[in-house]
DNA sequence: GTCCGTGCAAATGGTTTGCACGACC
DNA sequence: GGTCGTGCAAACCATTTGCACGGAC
């Protein structure tokens, strides 16, 4: 899978991934190498259904297990970061594998990050007031994106 | 079902949310009676699950599917907040059914309410600079409690 | 008495797992 | 060549649905 077409910051994205699979002695499957690409190729947050079918156009024999095999290792490196939601299939960021903040359109399921002033600090009160040791958190707001907003003819 | 030891707010929310199910002209069975005190009657952000064992004390004969059935009910009428997670089942919040921040514990998944600035102000300064219409928001930080941080011999 | 709600069981859908073949190193 | 990864199919689990009986009003 060639990353010439990816802009810049996916692009490295994508080769620290590589390396960082291959540095813990993982076999470097052209199938692997695409979900990588997948991943880093779009900020749409894609689903693994969108993950999959991207990886097919290239390896029409790639399974959906794979797929989530392949998500699984790199989510339990820290290399993608999982959004869950209770009403569709989960989403996934490998460009900011950390925790930020997102936007979730209610109709049409669009995801996007905003620029927004740091959750950190906020963290640290949190950590004070509760005494918990805060390894993570998630901030999302839910609503309508312009586009959908101008489609408000329902 | 009795409402009789519940502390103050949980009471007002009870008797709210049934004067708002029979305001819809909906049946007021045991049944629901006993999920809504289940609701109300616990901060512990109760699972499905939860909720299904402490109404079968009193209701043996109670079934999963009444218990979600009913949620979802009180979902659609915004008298109760859902916190999906991808790796274990929904939570819920029947005592502050609008959305607010929560802190999770990751080892024990013990699920409180953090005293918190409100984000409120970070959703105005989000829907100007995105356009988006917010409707609902969500903020979680994950991490561990302060017994489990004690228990942290693992 | 009518109709809605319940309870059972089966279906669903996203995700995970077991296993044997084939490919990476 | 040995071992890990893949692909298939079956298993899983939370949640949803269909349907007939029973209870709320």
């Amino acid at each position: 899978m060639s990353s010439a077409a990816l802009p810049h910051e996916a692009n490295e994205r994508y080769r620290h991934m590589v390396e960082k699979l291959k540095g813990r002695g993982l076999r470097m499957t052209p199938q692997r190498l695409a979900i990588v690409h997948a991943l880093v190729s779009s900020e749409a947050h894609p689903s693994v259904e969108a993950i999959y079918a991207e990886v097919r156009r290239r390896f029409p024999t790639t399974s959906l297990a794979t797929v989530y095999k392949t998500i699984t290792l790199l989510k339990d490196m820290q290399e993608v970061l999982e959004l869950g939601f209770p009403d569709m299939s989960n989403r996934y960021d490998g460009l900011k594998p950390y925790p930020h903040p997102h936007v979730v359109c209610i109709r049409c399921k669009k995801i996007l990050d905003p620029e927004l002033i740091t959750v950190g600090d906020l963290a640290e009160e949190l950590a004070r007031k509760t005494g918990f040791a805060i390894v993570s958190h998630r901030l999302d707001f839910f609503g309508l994106c312009p586009e959908c907003r101008k489609r408000n003819d329902a």
